[in-house]
DNA sequence: CGGCTGCTTGAACTTGTTCAACAGCGGTGG
DNA sequence: CCACCGCTGTTGAACAAGTTCAAGCAGCCG
């Protein structure tokens, strides 16, 4: 599998040959690995380096005083994590790995260098980096508007497509590391009432589930009833060509 | 009053003379004003200007097709709407006024003519940038963990920290000009449900309303209740001394 | 004055939560 | 190898939170 991170930041604009090693560099210097339900930044850092994630799948999440807990985005590869660091200083949430992951560690040095060097990849990050302030905003649409099937479908849609955007997808299957906790708390409801909602998209004929593979068998369906228009995730249309089972619908209708 | 833009940009870090300056050009050059209840960004729009806000309210919302809405965020004066454009091209939610509102528009020209000479006032810019997707995060938990009635104490809180860092808060009093439909979009609650929890919020002694002011009689009180951390706004400390009446806890406790 | 919009209140209803019991599974240790 | 334990997911039943429907009221503007 080529590189997450090239393949992602690359969906707005090829690299040059050079921004590729450049951006390879990055990605393969400082590289760490940390086994999963681990933190990897805690609310109140102020981490002097940006994650960019290879491989697995972590959260981020902000807790309040008495154990609730909101799971704000999920972290999947080729995702950056998080370049705010170096604008706002503190970190005002916690990043926890939900399954093993390895990431690349890139200081603020190193970044700087880079940005010199090779304008286009700072481009990329910062476009990352307001793709996921778009899609925050959508949860915020998701948590505040949606009923609960329509959240968890919503959810499932929004991770399909991202993961099919770096080749993660294959025959409308995708890795599902998500207890139905992590579920319950990324979209404000009850373990059992994430239970009973799943249960009913099963039910339903739009997804089925195997062990830890989730597949969809019926993503228009399921976009239908999620009220899924994914121009959100500013996801580049090439990118979803190379998988014949996923069909992008231009909006909703 | 000081402009409310500089006030703003300059709570972290003062601007020089110059700098000063050159952001008041900013400010005042392509000035528009709008009525209230004016849609001034549609979702799918790609505007060649950012917008800094003088005065008046608006907010930036989603909507589904079926008509159902979501505020996402509340826009005050001395914010800035929004960089992102010119990284991720087209827009994907809408702005609309609240109040009558004034605000500079600034071309993407004169943007990056002014982040060539002054750094820091692109610096500010993007803190700001930032700052606006820590509250957006912050929204997320409001809606997916607080209950009816601390996500509308949470809120009250926020704006009236908000106002008050660009000077707009007087003995605990403040404009509000939100209609009960307003917080029941920002907060994903049915109007009817806003005035009971409104409604709970002034028998508990905490808020009163006159017109359109709001009085927050027991801020203390009122944060404890919300569950409110003001560190996710980033907004320097130093601001908060203005004002006797406000005291900022650092933390819950 | 009349009509509109926004706010309030009551009552019935819906959605989702909580509590509780249990099943399945994987890992650990005897 | 099996017994046991903890974790996750499932299901039922009672309950709570918030919605919907409906009516009425207050304030504002023309």
């Amino acid at each position: 599998m080529p590189n997450p991170i090239a393949r992602k930041l690359e969906l707005f604009k090829p690299f040059s040959k050079d921004e590729r090693a450049a951006l390879l560099r990055l990605a393969t210097g400082r590289v760490r690995q940390l086994p999963a339900r681990t933190d990897i930044i805690r609310e109140g850092d102020a981490p002097q380096s940006i994650y960019l994630f290879i491989s697995g799948w972590a959260c981020r999440y902000k807790e309040l005083p008495d154990g609730r807990r909101q799971i704000t985005a999920f972290v999947l590869p080729g995702d950056t994590c998080d370049l705010s660091v170096f604008i706002l200083g503190e970190i005002d949430y916690s990043v926890s790995s939900i399954t093993p992951v390895t990431f690349a560690e890139v200081s603020r040095e190193a970044l700087e260098e880079v940005s010199l060097k090779h304008q286009h990849i700072m481009e990329a990050l910062h476009r990352e980096n307001q793709a996921a302030s778009a899609m925050q905003r959508e949860w915020t649409v998701n948590l505040g508007q949606r009923t609960a099937i329509e959240r968890i479908a919503h959810l499932i849609c929004e991770v399909l497509l991202r993961l099919h955007s770096v080749g993660l997808v294959c025959a409308s299957t995708c890795e599902w590391p998500l207890t139905q906790i992590d579920l319950a708390d990324a979209t404000g409801m009850s373990t059992v009432h994430v239970s009973r909602t799943v249960t009913a998209l099963k039910r339903l004929g739009l997804i089925t589930q195997d062990g830890h593979q989730l597949t969809v068998t019926d993503l228009p369906e399921l976009m239908r009833l999620a009220i899924f228009d994914s121009k959100y995730l500013h996801i580049c249309q090439k990118a979803t060509n190379d998988d014949a089972f996923i069909k992008v619908e231009p909006g909703y209708a």
